[in-house]
DNA sequence: CTAAGTGCAAATGATTTGCAGGTAT
DNA sequence: ATACCTGCAAATCATTTGCACTTAG
C-alpha cells in the first residue's frame, strides 16, 4: 500500500468515524480498495477484487457504499451515458481524463491549460460553478498499436 | 426559423438521402427540432414537442432517429450518469457546456483556454484524442437569485 | 440492546428491441 | 413491390430499494 494510498484511506476512516457511521468488514475493504486503486475502477471491478476476502458480497451493498463515500465526498464518481460509472478514490476532485473507446483505460493527464478555464467560465457565464467534468476520448497507445 | 436552422437542417437531409434512407415526416420533424432548438432538448422535450404534429409519435422512434442522425454526425449526445441524454443538433461537434445543477439548463460557453487542450493532452499521453467532453456544473444566474 | 448494515430479490427508469402492420420511393 | 419505418409492448441493463436477518458500538 502506497504512501498515497495509505493516506487516503485514513481520512476515509476519519470521516466515516465522524459521521458516527459503522465501519463494516466491507465498507473498509471497499473503502481500501478505492484509495489503492488506480484503474478508476467499475462497481463490477470492485465488487470483483472483494469476492476472493468477502464471498457473496452483494453488489448492492458495493453501490451503498460507494454512494456513501461519495457523499462524504471521498471519491469521484465517472458515470457514462451508456451506463457504467467507474470511481476515483484517489483524487476525489474534479480533474481531467482521458478514456481509451477501445479497451476502456482511464489515465489521468496533466494539464496546465486548465489552470483559469473555470474562471473564464465563471465569468462568461454567470453561472455559480461547483465542479467540472472533462473527458478526453481517444485510443490507448496498446490500442493504436493493435490496428 | 432562422439561417443557421435552416442551413442544419439542410444538411441533415441531404445527409440522410445520400445514405438512401427515408424522409418520413416523423423524421423529417425531429431533425428540424434538433436543428432549431437552441435549449439541447432531450428525447421527451422532443418528443412533448412533436406530440402537437404528430399525436401518440412513439418515444423509440424519437430514440431511434436520434440515434440515426448521430450515426450521420449530425447530432451531438450529451448523455449524464443518472440517465437523461440532451441533444445537440445545432453544433453536432464537441465543445463545452455549462449544465445548472437545478434547473436543468445548459449553455454553450465561449472558452478562449480550450485551444491547445486536445493537443496538449495527445502529446502528453500518447493518445490519439478523437473527441472531448468538457461540462461545467453549477448554478445559472435564475437559480443563485432564487436562493 | 438497537440503530446501522448486509444479502437477496424485486422494482426502477432510461433506452432497446421484436414484432405486426404501414408507407416512402 | 419491397425495404424501410412506425407504434406498441416486452426486454435490457445499470442502479436502487424493500425486507428480514445480522452486527458493530
Amino acid at each position: 500500500m502506497s504512501r498515497l494510498a495509505k493516506e487516503r484511506y485514513a481520512v476515509m476512516i476519519e470521516k466515516l468515524k465522524r459521521s458516527g457511521l459503522k465501519s463494516t468488514p466491507q465498507r473498509l475493504a471497499i473503502m481500501r480498495v478505492l484509495s489503492e486503486n488506480k484503474e478508476h475502477p467499475s462497481v463490477e471491478a470492485i465488487n470483483k477484487r472483494l469476492q476472493k476476502k468477502f464471498p457473496g458480497i452483494s453488489q448492492a451493498t458495493v453501490y451503498r457504499n460507494i454512494m456513501l463515500i461519495k457523499s462524504l465526498g471521498e471519491v469521484l464518481e465517472i458515470g457514462f451515458a451508456g451506463g457504467g460509472s467507474r470511481y476515483d478514490g484517489r483524487k476525489p476532485y474534479s480533474h481531467p481524463h482521458v478514456v481509451c473507446l477501445e479497451c476502456g483505460k482511464i489515465i489521468d493527464p496533466e494539464l496546465a491549460s486548465l489552470r483559469d478555464m473555470t474562471r473564464e467560465i465563471a465569468a462568461g457565464s454567470g453561472f455559480e460553478i461547483k465542479s467540472f467534468r472533462l473527458d478526453f476520448f481517444g485510443l490507448c497507445p496498446a490500442c493504436r498499436n493493435r490496428k
